[in-house]
DNA sequence: GATGAATGAGTTTTCATTCAT
DNA sequence: CATGAATGAAAACTCATTCAT
């Protein structure tokens, strides 16, 4: 997350001009690196879409994949802000699934440019010109590992509590984490959010096996009264 | 597919080897766009790839996008063989959909590189350094639109005859396509083909919400016994 | 001039067919290089335009600029016919220099390409992309040198008999020769042909100091009556 | 003309230097293009003659046409400089014309690079390997088309007060220039300066029927008894 | 002898990065 | 510190020329 947000008042007002600062530039460089991509980006683009002098990007980042590397680290807090479960300890996890995927999806909208942008770093090792320097946190922090991680401990506590069918937990996490990431591919057809999740929470309640006393908590209950008599069909 | 497999016998000795030369390009160039990335993939590489001479790359491909667009329509091929279904018409669609998630299971360890790229395409309207000239066909062939576009049809008809329960086929199809792309990610996990194959069609088959007749047609019975039990149940 | 017109009956039907294949590319050369430039033709190009395979030229000639020589070479035969005076031995000068003029002018109609081409050669030591190598005959039957070639003798002839100004005459037949030049360079007013041939021939015989008996023997005289009175004018 | 003479004592350090190299990449480009033509030149060539960075030549130009183009527009100041009439307004044409043939065959020797250039761009429509884009204000300034407006309101006022005979003033500016640019070609004999003046005024002013009151006028008359005596010969 | 497939040297152009102001 | 001018490494692409058929 941006880091100003961290420091509201602190330090001289020379501090937060330069934090100011780098977060102009990590955010012109995420919506730019999202939208046309990390190579279509030039230093000078970033620069200018942060309205600042372009040799400075110098002074904040010592490169062009430090930026990147920023981007991402930025946006694995929003993520985390986004996608960890700050549900109460007892919240079934059927429940917590769902609201997961509920704000997910929601994310989806608010932010494609980030989220697509990691997935891509999560597909190749390289994402520019040339191979990624970072080992450094990156690609652990690809979309798709960090949803995974958000999943997993649900499915697990499912698993355990016996609302979800046994099985991987790790691989179930991980095909439902790419059930989710189909909805990122630029899409025609753009359905109704709220259809969306609902359909999305149904698909991923019933993969895992969930049993009835899970079922009823899928959200939305009143658009969705078919589906979800569907999923509790038996 | 490699156009040699369409000219088996065909024309005079160059035109074999004109046919040799190319299909060499557009498997070299899959292979570094796939484990490189467009960008990072130089003709040179590519015709250093094919033990080819720099410049005859250009007596076959007018550039470099030129050479995209033919692994995607080889590719396409390849691809189409592996999943549409040839299954007899009266398959069970939970069978079919099974097989065809083995299918594509075995088909990400053979082609990964393909796979890859295909996925990076569909996500980004800028492969190379600007976007693609290409409204061409591309895009449309992209990984997870051909594998959703396959297993659209099979959503489709497990409903119609009640094995699958009802929505949006559209979208469950596209969720599923999600899923199996999940195992593309690189992953230092990696668990055994079977295990994982077995693990998908429960998946997939329970977020159909496929009903008990459905349920037995799981591949791989005999490893998976508590799994499948516990697909079917209820 | 095309070497097939200097053997038309000779030699074996394969000799003549070399001799026709040469006598296309010269001719398709010539057309091309004078059309778009030296550099901007290519040897595909030259090929295509003499309906001949693209590895046959290398068998006429050894290299690009061969074929500029044989360009020039030809030319200077069609220009020498054109512009060699073959006026009977007495023949006045005034009136040699005017048919020369004439034929000149008349040439410009017809062979703009070749005489556009050669005056290019006889501006830059540089026609293509790295310098000539051919100090060979080349440059000397350039456009310009031709042409004053031409000119110089009727000029000294004009003022040995008297009826030119003496002068440097190789000077002279210089600047003539420049001012026949001018009439190359496209130009929008593109005037009736024989005007400019009137208002040419009155302009070097004037600058030439031609006296009383040369002046009337300027062409055209129909059309040019008051012209020919003011150059006549003392 | 070289914009660092519009502001002597202009703007920032900063600013002088950037004048300075963009002066010294026109010049460069102007010596070389002049010399070896435009095509034989490389960038690389400009930038090492203008004793700067390689890439440094993109911060100035868009690409090679532009400082073709900007050779042109500098050189066009320094033609008319050198070319237009700054006689008080009395001042007989043939002296006008006179004075303007010593200017331009001085300018000969100092600037022979821009005036070859200049020639070479006005004969072909493709300098380079593809045709200019420019239609912009480019060959309108082709030495001949200077030259030869530079000539005309002489000519014409010569006509109009009756010093020179009548005729197509257009036209005859033309054959003058082309006479003019006779001298530009390479020549091996390169005879004295003064005596070229001398003989080409006096050609010009015959040529354009130049009556005996405009004939004293001839400069250099002490060297040039001879001739000037030929040409009031009558 | 005719052909065109193969080739790589040479050119333009872009852009990350350095550095002087 | 902020800035943008300078720079050259790297990449795409063209085309003269060689050579196997």
């Amino acid at each position: 997350m941006p880091i100003s947000t961290l420091m509201p008042e602190s330090a001289s007002r020379i501090e937060r001009k330069r934090i100011r600062n780098r977060d102009a530039f990590v955010a012109a460089a995420r919506s730019l690196f999202g939208s046309k991509g990390f190579d279509a980006t030039t230093i000078a683009d970033i620069a200018e879409a942060a309205d600042l002098g372009f040799g400075t990007f110098y002074r904040y980042f010592p490169d062009k994949e430090a930026v990147l590397e920023a981007v991402f680290e930025d946006g694995k807090d929003e993520l985390d802000a986004a996608l960890l479960s700050t549900e109460p300890a007892g919240t079934a996890p059927s429940l917590a699934l769902a609201r997961l995927s509920e704000r997910f999806v929601r994310l989806i909208h608010r932010d494609r440019d980030l989220l697509g942008l990691m997935w891509q770093v999560a597909m190749s090792k390289t994402v520019g010109r040339r191979p990624l320097k970072f080992e450094r946190p990156g690609p652990e922090q690809s979309l798709p590992a960090v949803l995974s991680k958000a999943i997993q401990p649900i499915v697990e506590q499912g698993m355990a509590r016996g609302e979800f069918a046994t099985g991987d937990a790790r691989l179930l996490s991980r095909l439902i984490a790419g059930a989710h990431m189909s909805l990122l591919i630029p899409n025609t057809h753009d359905v109704d959010e709220d259809a969306v999740v609902a359909t999305l929470c149904e698909f991923e309640l019933r993969a895992l096996g969930a049993n009835e006393r899970a079922a009823v908590l899928i959200p939305n209950p009143k658009k969705h009264t078919a589906r979800r008599r569907a999923v509790g069909r038996h």
